[in-house]
RNA sequence: GGGCUCGUAGAUCAGUGGAAGAUCGUCGCCUUUGCGAGGCGAAGGCCCUGGGUUCAAAUCCCAGCGAGUCCA
């Protein structure tokens, strides 16, 4: 970090000193001339527990404190985000204030809402999930009160670090701390591309505040180096502060951990579900002082110093700091829910799953009966007068929790039967231990958690005391898991758009006629330039592909004077990069400087209009049915039919989509307008909330607002539209499919696609209805009738067979050969039982038009009753042949079922297989049937002569 | 977005290329005053669908549909 980076003003006029830690080695700032340590954890000791550094306050006050303050400093109020960052491809959770205005605000492609600003986001992080509960300090939902400014050198400079801090100082006076007490610790920050300096805002042990003065970006070129990656000195530079809420409320209360301070009526619900005391009346002594403690010291010394065991401290600790987590894990989940996180086994959805399966596992750990969803009511009505949005949708949180919690059951009883069957098989081995790599494999596939399988192990009762089977779970388990996946990554670069960059430079972006004339099919333009195969024009009415609208087609043509048959060059596909509009054309060149005519596809464009049109009414008419969590997870259009993926917890129903469906034709029927305009983004933002991102999030300053009837359906789209939903014509869902946890994906065609569609289905239908000639009403039954009728033919044919195997066998004991041989061979043994009957021979005989099972049914029977046979069946209808031999025991040793099949499956054209009592085989020359027999004779007569001899 | 696992009787699952199985449940008969339990027997299978390989596929390969799970 460049030097003198913390110079600042305010803490020479404050008469500031810089120090640098006794512990740590790191730079502070302080009034206290005294002062020997940064003041933070390890360094220092919590001081607050017990003994808080100001006047109680509770979230609310704290929070109204933060944002008026900084309201009357001149920043404009900014409402909450929601917590899942639907504005974000890189992260899927709001993690941090500043997350909101990511990438295009920080980057200065938009201006900011508002500048400077205040807000109190609330955010959630997973990152420190372990310590949940356990160190007293670490929430997955937290808010994070903010106040930011956007510099822009030489443009807009707002303030820097001089204000930032000044800001700072101020508002803890306000609030009630100490000033002199208070250090700011110098702490580079490093995070998401960019780095700058910080301070970090410490008192009693504790880091209240964090700003940070983000001014530098990851760059190859760049001269500033920070752990080993090189930096530069960006246009815009921001203050991006980060209060904890939670810590002021957590120092004002001076409550043991900051789950105390937050969560008292949850905690206090759950200690008595449980059925325990809060240790902190059973132990107070114990408690505070690990508390002061467990910022600077590991748990097993602060047992040393408490003069306990480490075991018996746990003991101690844990239900309660299980309890902590529940109460954590509740708040976490009423946000991410309320936003419309659907869980889900991907995406974000599966970070509310990973957060409510932890939840139950810790409810049934500490024995509570009460239904998770109550808890996470109870959470919402402690929040409900900050966040009033909450409780608006109750309801689907009820049912999403129960769902999991069902899903969640079955999967663990599921996962029993497995384990108990991995047990037995380990109990039957030699180390009787089950393996990492099984461990690993039952977490990875079945989602059975190590501790699970261990537990499940142990309570096997029906294995013999003493002959239990092991299950050793790593320290590292996760850790191991996590590197194995980690391996698969992979990076994608695009070095394309940074070339292109390069290149359209010097032209201006190409001007979209398509907004302001959309139905226009023909126009004029001038070639800017040529990159490979693709044409850029000045202008262009052709679309390209994007928000799952597929590009335009059609042809561009050379305008020379006086001519009018030039040449034409086939468009086959259009691109937007960066602005410019790319023309890939096939079959001819167009070079730079030239004027061409442009005619695009109507019939296709129409189509697309009418599809992308049909897909804001589907998905608002999906919302309405479905509920306010309808999120739009992907689409894609065509000219015959389009789709779309949206978020919802179960499948949807067939009256759910009959009654989507109903709907959205409604919408059309009502010829509702449907109007176009470009809206600036933070006005539109602010007007529709991030709802209007449901394909996507636009670059740029101006965000084009497509909006149907009275703000019926609002998004920003930079698709082409109708102008009434009228002109959509029907609209056919096709079908519905889950094409994961949590995301359904309804298939549907507009206009004459849908009649087209529709047409089709009753084809299908009248086709049917022919074969089996009935109408088409009759149809359901009569297909049952027919199903079932075939099932009893099929069984009657396989008694007939039974039967006619039975008939059969009389005709072909007459048929024996070689009896005398047989009877002369020098048997080893023939059961007692059965003395070798009289006239008992080799069958060897063809059976036409028996099938494999009639053949193994009579081959059976016979060598049951002492014949060796071989048996050649054909069946006309697929015109191939089946043989198949049996060879009772005794004999088995000088005629081998096996080799006798050999070669004559060779002469049927195929190969066979099988035991030395019972071969198969077969082949496609039915001509040779004959052959095969005689092959077959051959086969015995010299198996008896060398056996004679 | 990527990985892994699984689709066989009403349920839970065996079956890794040569004849479709077990346990529970269902039904019938026997036993019992009745219930419970027991004894004997029976019914119940497009082995998810469609292609491919093979003389032969529940089994191997490919595609699809459906279910589950882990990771980013």
């Amino acid at each position: 970090m460049v030097n003198g980076e913390y110079d600042i003003e305010y803490f020479k006029e404050n008469e500031f000193i810089r120090k640098k830690c006794e512990k740590c080695s790191s730079y502070f700032w302080t009034r206290d001339k005294d002062r020997k340590t940064c003041g933070d954890a390890p360094c220092e000791i919590y001081s607050f527990i017990g003994t808080p550094i100001f006047k109680e306050r509770s979230p609310d006050e704290i929070r109204e404190l933060f944002l008026s303050f900084f309201e009357q400093h001149s920043h404009t109020r900014l409402g909450r985000y929601p917590v899942v960052a639907r504005w974000r491809d890189d992260i899927y959770l709001t993690i941090a204030s500043i997350a909101d205005f990511q990438p295009f605000v920080t980057s200065g492609k938009v201006p900011p809402p508002a500048n400077p600003l205040v807000i109190s986001q609330p955010c959630i992080r997973l990152e420190d999930l372990e310590s949940i509960g356990k160190s007293g300090r670490h929430l997955t939902a937290f808010e994070m009160m903010g106040h930011h400014a956007f510099n822009k050198r030489g443009v807009e400079e707002i303030y820097w670090k001089n204000e930032t801090v000044k800001y700072c100082d101020e508002f803890l006076k306000q609030v009630g701390v100490a000033i002199e007490s208070v250090t700011y610790k110098e702490a580079p920050w490093v995070g998401g591309g960019n780095a700058g300096p910080c301070l970090e805002v410490i008192t009693g042990g504790l880091e209240l505040a964090t700003l940070v003065f983000m001014d530098l970006e990851l760059s190859p070129r760049g001269d500033v180096t920070i752990e080993g990656q090189q930096y530069r000195k960006m246009d815009t530079y921001i203050v991006d502060t980060g209060y904890g809420l939670e810590r002021f409320v957590w120092a004002s209360k001076g409550t043991p951990t900051v789950y105390d301070a937050m969560f008292p009526e949850v905690i206090s619900e759950l200690v008595n579900a449980a059925g325990i005391e809060h240790p902190l009346e059973k132990h107070p002594e114990l408690i505070i002082t690990h508390a002061s403690l467990s910022g600077s010291l590991k748990r097993g010394e602060i047992a040393k110093r408490l003069s306990v065991s480490l075991e018996s401290l746990t003991n101690i600790l844990g239900p309660i700091e299980t309890i902590y987590a529940v109460a954590d894990h509740t708040k976490c989940l009423a946000f991410m829910l309320a936003d419309g996180i659907v869980p889900s086994n991907a995406k974000e959805g599966y970070l509310a799953r990973l957060i409510l399966r932890r939840t139950f596992r810790m409810l049934k750990f500490l024995e509570i009966e009460t239904p998770l969803e109550e808890l996470v009511l109870m959470q919402i009505k402690t929040l409900r007068n900050s966040f009033p949005e909450l409780e608006t949708s109750v309801d689907r949180i009820v049912e999403i929790v129960s769902l999991e919690k069902r899903r969640y059951d079955e999967t663990l009883l599921k996962g029993e039967r497995i384990i108990q069957q991995l047990a037995k098989e380990y109990k039957a081995k030699a180390d009787r231990k089950i393996p990492l790599e099984r461990l690993i494999n039952l977490y990875d596939t079945h989602g059975l958690p190590p501790e699970f399988v261990k537990d499940v192990v142990s309570n096997i009762t029906d294995l013999k005391a003493g002959s239990g089977v092991n299950v050793d779970v790593p320290e590292n388990f996760y850790t191991l898991v996590a590197r194995m996946h980690s391996e698969e990554r992979k990076d994608d670069v695009e070095p394309f758009v940074e070339s292109m960059k390069e290149k359209t430079k010097a032209i201006p972006a190409t001007i979209k006629v398509y907004y302001e004339e959309p139905s226009a099919v023909d126009f004029e333009a001038t070639v800017l330039d040529v990159v490979d195969d693709s044409v850029i024009l000045d202008k262009t009415l052709f679309f390209p592909e994007g928000g799952g609208q597929p590009a335009d087609t059609g042809f561009l043509t050379l305008v020379t004077k006086g001519e009018s048959s030039a040449a034409s060059v086939k468009v086959v596909d259009v691109q937007e990069v960066e602005g410019f509009i790319l023309h890939k054309i096939e079959n001819g060149k167009i070079s730079k400087g030239a004027t061409v005519s442009g005619h695009i596809d109507p019939t296709r464009r129409i189509a697309h209009k009418k599809h992308h049109t049909a897909t804001h009414i589907v998905v608002c008419a999906a919302r309405k049915v479905l509920g306010d969590h309808v999120w739009q997870a992907g689409a894609q259009k065509g000219e015959k039919r389009a789709r779309i993926d949206i978020a919802h917890f179960k499948r949807i129903s067939d009256a759910e989509r009959k009654e989507i469906e109903m709907l959205a034709n409604k919408t059309v029927m009502e010829n509702l307008e449907i109007s176009t305009s470009f809206m600036d983004r933070n006005d539109a933002e602010q007007k529709y909330g991030s709802r209007i991102y449901q394909g996507g999030v636009p670059i740029g300053k101006k965000i084009r607002i497509v909006r149907i009837g009275e703000d019926e359906d609002v998004q920003a789209c930079a698709g082409t539209h109708l102008s009434k939903t009228g002109e959509c014509g029907p609209i056919k869902i096709l079908r519905t499919e889950r094409i994961q946890d949590g995301i359904a994906r309804l298939e549907y065609a507009a206009g004459e696609a849908a009649i087209e569609a529709i047409q089709a289905q009753e084809e299908l239908i009248r086709k049917s209805a022919a074969v089996l000639k009935v109408p088409p009403e009759q149809l359901p039954s009569e297909v049952e009738r027919f199903f079932k009728e075939w099932k009893q033919l099929q069984n009657l044919s396989e008694r007939l067979r039974k039967d006619r195997a039975e008939l059969k066998l009389p005709q072909l004991k007459g048929r024996t050969r070689f009896q005398d041989e047989y009877a002369d061979l020098p048997l080893p043994t023939i059961k007692a039982t059965e003395p070798l009957k009289e006239g008992i021979g080799i069958i060897i005989e063809a059976i036409p038009e028996a099938n494999e099972k009639e053949l193994k049914n009579i081959s059976s029977q016979l060598e049951r009753d002492g014949y060796p046979n071989m048996l050649i069946g054909s069946s006309y209808a697929d015109s191939k042949v089946k043989l198949i031999s049996s060879v009772p025991s005794n004999v088995s040793g000088v005629i081998n079922a096996s080799e006798w099949a050999k070669p004559v499956s060779a002469i049927l054209g195929g190969r066979s297989g099988g035991t030395a009592t019972f071969a198969q085989g077969g082949g496609n020359r039915m001509d040779k049937i004959n052959e095969a027999r005689e092959a077959g004779v051959k086969f015995i007569e010299k198996r008896l002569k060398k056996k004679k001899k």
